[in-house]
DNA sequence: ATTAGTTGCGCAAACGATTGCGTAATTCTT
DNA sequence: AAGAATTACGCAATCGTTTGCGCAACTAAT
């Protein structure tokens, strides 16, 4: 509340107008070095600080990058969140990070939120209950740029940046017969996101691929992370010779190693484990668990560029980015030659 | 870039002026509903979004609160930052979010870039190298609120909200030693911090106080997560007899139990391990892991709250807030009764 | 010595909203 | 019916900056 020094004060000071203060410390050709010397001096010794509200009032942008999240789960967002902060503050905006719940209407609010921030472009992680991209339209009618990441859905409108789900999936699958996996179980996340429908489908695509069969009773959709001890139990009783288990997310993993290791269960001897990961929580597991690598930090790193390209060149190509995977070979995922044998 | 419609542009529609235009949307008795109405209408109608920094320009205060962290470390932030984000969208602010990768330069770089903004409170959580409070003095100029969290200092000119880090060392040395372990080991964070100095100082007077020796080289000071297993090798090492292990934060904990996972340590038969946890990692460990329970969002809850208590009331009284702890009884200790007896 | 060019600075408008004050038209009072 | 009170709106200043333009003073060129 303290009312801060404005150039006017500093203007009233020297004699001069706020113009002159103005440009000298901006540095600008018209103003004499010994001027500019005095004007630097005196804003320092009464500790001015420029209001860039003001500022960025005159200017049509305000160096402020939202990001919507659903949530901040304990795994990848986190790392996103590094990854985005680090470009953005090197290109000199500002990061603001909103959370949706996963609720389509704090998305609604916080998209409109972002048009009365002026931000000069919104980083979008789609909540589970987003059906369809329509309140966006009123980040194009301000001209605003909007990258989508992560949990996206299929548009020609917008920008998005993910890995390739449905191919992570089917790698994960393919990884897992060549060793001789035949009876596995898939742990997915809402199906009403795409993400998981994709890693899906990849999943069964990769087990098609090489004939070997994959039933509903194999997959097990985990809308709340609760529900996975009940479903996992009923699936492994339905399955007892199941000899790995996929999971999509970081999160799934843990609890899915957590629910394993209670039931006794020895991995990688009893049941494998393969998972699309992070990369942290493998190595912080026993055993370290052989993960498809999808970065957090890399995928935040390369949509904070994308955006900030996005609103430098004031391009609005429509672009659909993959993010590469690479394959971490740890110890959760043994070779069954047996099994292998058997099938051949 | 496609210029916003203004009030200007509804009162130009309308035949009115910008003034009756903004007393309308803003309900003023002044103005007949019939007005109102229309220009609600045609506000709708032309997509009008108000500008924010041109309204706030005026007003003294900006309804954004800016936080700074050292890094968004997988575990305690994360949920902090959420607890924090409920209260202040609640009350109708915006939170942004800074990182300081634990360097002190950037942490006085965005300091000041708080002043900037013109944010109305900052929530800061010190980096470790940050030695004195000096670099705050610039918010206290600018009447700009300050609460100091989790990672503090002493310190009599902010607000400040911890746990009580030294009692709670002390409770986890009572608690172990009274089930009969008396060779443990102290895993703790970055020595320049305070919070690991007090939880450390209460894990030795916790010995003392029952009589049982507690040696330097049962102490480990970790300050990069990769030093972890070489110190940890050694002290196993120099103790063979020890038989619980303390670690003061989840980072610690989930690396501690891998490497003892891989070390073929069994927990609890061979080795007790006890933590002060967020509550999240304790239950995806196995066995869950026995904690003093630190509630991430009800830090960040309560903090959002005292600090917008401070903006809202304008009030500077310095306060010093401990956050209580739960003992949460899992699985991962075991009650040493033969040692229990020995000692008595 | 006159013209032309440069240097250094101020005036004032502008960004988009809010708000104290003034005022015309209407309604109410007695 | 004349004054008082109310209603509904506009004028213009204001928040703290930036910036196009104008202009005086000085230097350089002819």
């Amino acid at each position: 509340m303290a009312n801060r020094v404005t150039l006017k004060d500093i203007a009233r000071k020297l004699g001069l107008s706020t113009a002159t203060v103005s440009r000298a410390l901006a540095d600008h050709p018209d103003i004499s070095s010994a001027t500019k010397e005095q004007v630097r001096q005196t804003a320092q010794a009464m500790a001015y600080i420029p209001n860039y509200r003001a500022k960025y009032m005159r200017a049509k942008h305000s160096r402020l990058i939202a990001l919507i999240v659903p949530e901040m789960n304990t795994f990848f967002v986190p790392s996103m969140i590094s990854g985005i902060n680090r470009v953005v503050q090197q290109n000199d905006y500002s990061l603001i990070v909103f959370q949706s719940d996963n609720s389509i209407v704090q998305e609604r609010r916080l998209v409109e939120y972002c048009t009365h921030l002026s931000a000069d472009g919104v980083l979008l992680v789609l909540s589970s209950e987003t059906a369809d991209l329509q309140h966006l339209e009123v980040l194009k009618d301000c001209g605003i740029p909007v990258v989508l990441l992560d949990r996206t859905m299929d548009t020609d409108r917008h920008t998005t940046i993910t890995i390739d789900d449905q191919e992570v999936g089917r790698q994960a699958a393919t990884y897992l017969i060549e060793r001789g996996h035949t009876r596995m179980l898939g742990i997915f996340g809402d199906h009403r996101q795409r993400i998981s429908e994709l890693r899906l489908k990849g999943f069964r695509r990769g087990h098609s691929e090489q004939g070997v069969p994959f039933g509903e009773s194999q997959i097990l959709r985990i809308a709340m992370i609760s529900e996975l001890d009940q479903l996992l139990n009923r699936a492994l009783t339905v399955h007892p010779d199941t000899s790995a288990i996929f999971t999509m997310t970081d999160d799934l993993l843990v609890h899915t190693h957590h629910l394993l290791s209670r039931r006794g269960v020895r991995i990688p001897e009893d049941i494998s484990l393969f998972a699309i990961s992070d990369g942290q929580a493998p190595f912080f597991l026993h055993p370290n668990i052989t993960h498809l690598r999808h970065s957090g930090v890399e995928v935040g790193e390369r949509t904070a560029h994308i955006l900030i390209g996005m609103i430098e060149h004031n391009s609005d190509a429509m672009m659909d980015i993959r993010i590469r995977t690479t394959l971490v070979e740890l110890g959760s995922v043994e070779t069954r030659t047996k099994a292998l044998a058997a099938r051949r």
